[in-house]
DNA sequence: CTTGTTCACGTACGCTTGTACGTGTAAGTT
DNA sequence: AACTTACACGTACAAGCGTACGTGAACAAG
């Protein structure tokens, strides 16, 4: 549980191409961008050797080239930044966010059966 | 529209309450803050300040007392920072957001009661 | 009027973030 | 071998952020 600094903006851009794309080099988390809102080569290798510094991934070098590889959980990462979020910006409850992301950002018929069913499934095992 | 720079974390809370209890002094949102994590005066001070220069708050002189109002309304920081926070760590897709929430922090029965309603909504009136 | 209290306001200071540039070198191309 | 890419790695640098301190003026209490 070493508590590891949280992740800037930036930072959290990278670290999602890096969960996603698994292990990989500056080059090929450089191509994963979307077109749009490119970071520079240099930018991304920034981003990444931050990653590195604070403890959020770790790398090895393959021959000349060096691959980056996430340590901590996507999940982990989502769970702090977003409480920390909801702390900050609405003083710990999270239902408001919840109602902001369905009324103002709406859902799809698929996202909506499946929060049918996650709705059903809280009520059933009600605990903690 | 004109683009405000967006509000960092300790911002953002001061924001908040500055939401919640109105127009208020400096004083009386630092003793707005809850007991636990309680920033010094002069930082709430700062806080105001910045946001002000941001043009997230305006301010008069009362007497000797200067008086802080927000400018921007809640609604529109919460979506900015929503938008952005949902950008960069779900590359733009909500539901894994709202899926976190459910899962992770619980929603308790009020919210169960409301999410349907909220959902039965958004399925009849299927737009955007 | 003297002393303590409360503010506003300017200033500070080290750390983080965004956004790269430059240099040296290994590898690929002609 | 000479030239051209492609990298790793060190460095940079201004703006933003967290977190106040200090000073001088206004007010309140004695």
């Amino acid at each position: 549980m070493v508590d590891r600094p949280s992740l800037s903006k930036g930072e959290m851009e990278v670290a999602r191409l890096l969960w996603e794309f698994g292990p990989a080099s500056v080059r090929q988390i450089f191509e994963a961008q979307p077109d749009v809102r490119k970071m520079d080569f240099a930018t991304v290798q920034t981003y990444l050797r931050r990653l590195e510094s604070k403890g959020h991934a770790n790398s090895t070098l393959e021959g000349r080239i060096r691959v980056y590889s996430a340590r901590t959980k996507a999940r982990t990462v989502i769970r702090e930044t977003v409480d920390d979020l909801v702390q900050r910006l609405f003083g710990g409850d999270s239902m408001p966010l919840v109602r902001h992301l369905i009324e103002e950002r709406g859902i799809d018929p698929g996202g909506i059966a499946e929060l049918r069913e996650l709705i059903d499934q809280l009520e059933k095992g009600g605990d903690k």
